[in-house]
RNA sequence: GGGUCGUUAACUCAGCCGGUAGAGUAUCUGCCUUUUAAGCAGAGAGUCGCGCGUUCGAGCCGCGCACGACCCA
C-alpha cells in the first residue's frame, strides 16, 4: 500500500475547493484532484465519493496520512476526477431553487404582492357547519383565500392540498380544465409550504368534506425549504424553540398554545380596566434596580455614561404613582432576573403588578380569587382543570392559610416548635437546610416551608402571615410585628402570585433598606442600593394600599397545561447552536 | 454546579457482538381528474453533533467538548 499524501489546494472555482491527492513520492505531471464544498469551520472537508473513505485535511496545509490507516484503493496512475458542483450539491434545497427558476423564466412572480384583502377560512368554515351544497356540485359565492399548502396530493390531470390561514384549513381542489393547460402545468410545480392564493366555489367532496373548487391560484411566496413531515410533524423540543416559526406552521396546539396567552393578557386588561384600573409603563431600565432580590442585568448609557439595570421589578415605580395620587395601577410587562434556567425559569419573564390605595392584602385575595377563576372559565371553559395529569379546582372560596398554619397542618411540623427559635433552627438543620449566619427565625420558617409544604399546595391556597424578615417592603402587622400582612398564592405547588399590604412608613421602610443592604452589601452580584428617592417619596405620604404581582407565564401554563415556561414563551433563551449556524451560513455561501 | 438520557437523510425514527449506513414521510421521474397519512413503478439524497484516542477497521468502545431534555443543588 503507497504512502498518500493529501494537500490542500487552491480553490479552483468559486465554488469549490479542491484537495489533491497523490501517491506520496509518486512522480506525476497531472494534479489528481477533488473537490467538495468548503466549510465555514475553517478545514474543508472532502472525502472520495467512490469509494467512500473519508479524507479530513487540516488546515495546516500539508500533512502525510500513514498508508497503513487509510487503505485507499488509489490507482498508482494519476487520476482526474472532474465533479461539477450542481451535481455534488444535489438536495433539496436546491431542487426547490430550481423549481422557483423555472417558474420565474415563465414569467411567474414567486413573491406577488397582489393578491390581496382575502377572506379567512373560518368565516366559511364556521365548526361544524354542515354545507348545504349538494355533493361534487359547484354552489354559491365565490370566495377568495389566502395561506400556506399544509399538504398536496397530485394527479396526473388535477389535484388536492390543503390551505391553511390563521383561522384554519380547508381543502381545496384543482382540475387542469378548469385552471387551463398553462396555470395547471405551473400549478404542478408547487409545493407544500408554499403561500397561495385561491379563488372559486364550494362543494362537497364523495367523502363530504366541504372544499373549494379552484378557479383561480395564484402563487404569493415560492417557500425554498421543505416542512416537516406531515404525520409525525415536529416533536424535537430544540428545534420547536429555536425556529418557533416552524412550530407554529405545523402544530397547531402551539398555536393555540399562543392564542391562549394572548387572550389570558387581554382578558386580565380587561378585568381590571373593569375595576378603575389603569395600565401604565414604568422604566425597564433603572438606576437602582429594586423591588425584589434578584440579580440584576446591567447596561451602559453612553451618552449619560452611567450604568443601568433591567429592571428586577417594577414596584417602587408604581408605588411611586400611588404617592402621586393614581390610586389604581397596574403594568403588565417584562422582569429580567440573571438568574438560572428551568422548567419554570426564563430570564426574562412577564409579570403583572398591580396597586389599590385604601386597600389591604385581604382585598387582594378577593381580587385574586375573582381574577384567575374567571379566566380560567373563559379560557378553558371550566374552573376544574388537569395540570399534566394533576386536576386542580379552582372554583372559589379558596383556602387561606397562616404559615403557621401550613407548617403543622401540612408540613406536619409540630405547633410547639414555631415559637421556640431554638428548635425551628435545630429541625432546619435536621432537614439538611444551609442558612446564612445572619438569617433569623423568620428565614428559617420560610426555607421549611418551602421544603415541606410549597409543592403539596395543589389546589389553590393562600399563604399569609410571611414573616417580616422575608418581607422588606410588606407592612408589618398591626397585632404580631413579626410578621408581615402578605400573601403569596400557590397553585400546582407553584408560586403564582405575591400581594401585601403595602409599607408606607418612610422611617420603618429606611431602616428596612438598610437591614437589607448590611446583609447584602457585599453581593456584588444582588446590587442591594438604597433608593433614596423612593424614601423621599414615601416622605411625602402614601396611601395605605395594597399591591400584588402575578406571573403571567406560570398562569398560562397552569391554564394551557404546558409543562415547561418555554412553551408559554414564543422565543425563549438558548445558547446558539454553532452547527445549526454553519449550516446556514454553508447554505448562504452556496 | 452535579447526575441521567439524547444528538444518524429535510422530518419521524431503526441500526444486533465493532466489519460497505437503513425505513417511512418528504423530494425527483413515469402513470393517474373526488383525494385526504391518495395509490402504483422506479430513482436520488448522510460531516452518523464536534474533536482526540483505541483498533486492520468506529454510528457502535474510551476521553474531552458543544447543544438539548429531565432530575438534583
Amino acid at each position: 500500500m503507497p504512502e498518500l499524501g493529501v494537500r490542500v489546494g487552491q480553490l479552483s472555482s468559486e465554488e469549490q475547493l479542491s484537495v489533491i491527492i497523490f501517491p506520496a513520492g509518486l512522480e506525476f505531471e497531472q494534479d489528481i484532484l477533488l473537490f467538495k464544498v468548503p466549510s465555514r469551520h475553517g478545514a474543508p472537508h472532502s472525502y472520495f465519493k467512490d469509494n467512500r473513505v473519508p479524507i479530513r485535511p487540516r488546515p495546516a496545509k500539508n500533512r502525510t496520512l500513514q498508508g497503513g490507516r487509510h487503505p485507499l484503493p488509489l490507482p498508482l496512475q494519476p487520476l482526474v476526477l472532474h465533479l461539477n458542483p450542481m451535481e455534488t450539491t444535489s438536495n433539496l434545497l436546491s431542487q426547490r431553487r430550481e423549481k422557483a427558476e423555472a417558474l420565474a423564466q415563465d414569467g411567474i412572480n414567486l413573491f406577488s404582492n397582489s393578491f390581496t384583502a382575502p377572506q379567512a377560512v373560518a368565516d366559511i368554515l364556521p365548526k361544524g357547519d354542515l354545507l348545504q351544497a349538494e355533493a361534487h356540485e359547484e354552489s354559491g359565492t365565490t370566495y377568495r383565500l389566502a395561506g400556506r399548502i399544509m399538504s398536496m396530493r397530485k394527479f396526473g390531470k388535477a389535484a388536492f392540498f390543503h390551505l391553511q390561514d390563521s383561522s384554519g384549513r380547508i381543502q381545496i381542489y384543482v382540475r387542469r380544465d378548469t385552471l387551463g393547460v398553462e396555470t395547471f402545468a405551473h400549478f404542478k410545480k408547487w409545493d407544500v409550504g408554499d403561500i397561495v392564493g385561491v379563488e372559486g366555489k364550494l362543494f362537497k367532496t364523495k367523502v363530504g368534506e366541504t372544499s373549494i373548487v379552484a378557479r383561480e391560484v395564484v402563487m404569493i411566496s415560492k417557500s425554498m425549504r421543505p416542512l416537516p413531515e406531515k404525520f409525525h410533524g415536529l416533536t424535537d423540543v430544540e428545534t420547536r424553540y429555536r425556529q418557533r416559526y416552524l412550530d407554529l406552521i405545523v402544530n397547531p396546539a402551539t398555536r393555540e398554545t399562543f392564542q391562549k396567552r394572548v387572550e389570558i393578557i387581554r382578558l386580565v386588561r380587561e378585568f381590571l380596566n373593569n375595576r378603575g384600573f389603569m395600565e401604565v409603563e414604568t422604566p425597564m431600565m433603572q438606576p437602582v434596580p429594586g423591588g425584589a432580590t434578584a440579580k440584576p442585568f446591567k447596561t451602559h448609557h453612553n451618552a449619560l455614561g452611567m450604568d443601568l439595570f433591567l429592571r428586577i421589578a417594577p414596584e417602587l415605580y408604581l408605588k411611586r404613582l400611588l404617592v402621586g395620587g393614581f390610586e389604581r395601577v397596574f403594568e403588565i410587562n417584562r422582569n429580567f432576573r440573571n438568574e438560572g434556567l428551568s422548567t419554570r425559569h426564563n430570564p426574562e419573564f412577564t409579570m403583572l403588578e398591580f396597586y389599590q390605595a385604601y386597600a389591604t392584602y385581604h382585598d387582594m385575595m378577593d381580587l385574586t380569587e375573582e381574577m384567575i377563576s374567571w379566566l380560567a372559565a373563559e379560557i378553558t371553559g371550566s374552573m376544574e382543570l388537569s395540570y399534566q395529569g394533576t386536576p386542580v379546582n379552582l372554583a372559589p372560596p379558596w383556602r387561606r392559610l397562616t404559615m403557621d398554619q401550613a407548617l403543622v397542618q401540612i408540613g406536619g411540623v409540630d405547633q410547639a416548635l414555631l415559637n421556640d427559635d431554638a428548635a425551628i433552627f435545630a429541625l432546619v438543620r435536621e432537614k439538611g437546610i444551609e442558612l446564612q449566619p445572619e438569617a433569623g427565625p423568620g428565614k428559617a420558617k420560610t426555607e421549611l416551608f418551602e421544603l415541606l409544604v410549597e409543592e403539596q399546595l395543589i389546589d389553590p391556597t393562600f399563604i399569609t402571615s410571611y414573616p417580616t424578615e422575608v418581607s422588606p417592603l410588606a407592612r408589618r402587622n398591626e397585632e404580631d410585628p413579626t410578621v408581615t400582612d402578605r400573601f403569596e398564592l400557590f397553585i400546582t405547588g407553584r408560586e403564582i402570585a405575591n400581594a401585601f399590604s403595602e409599607l408606607n412608613d418612610p422611617v420603618d421602610q429606611l431602616q428596612r433598606f438598610e437591614q437589607q443592604i448590611n446583609e447584602r452589601g457585599d453581593d456584588e452580584e444582588i446590587h442591594p442600593v438604597l433608593d433614596h428617592d423612593y424614601v423621599r417619596a414615601l416622605e411625602y405620604g402614601m396611601p395605605s394600599a395594597a399591591g400584588e404581582g402575578i406571573g403571567i407565564d406560570r398562569l398560562v401554563m397552569l391554564l394551557t397545561d404546558a409543562p415547561s415556561i418555554r412553551d408559554v414563551i414564543l422565543f425563549p433563551h438558548l445558547k446558539p447552536e454553532l452547527r445549526e449556524q454553519g449550516k446556514e451560513e454553508a447554505q448562504a455561501e452556496a
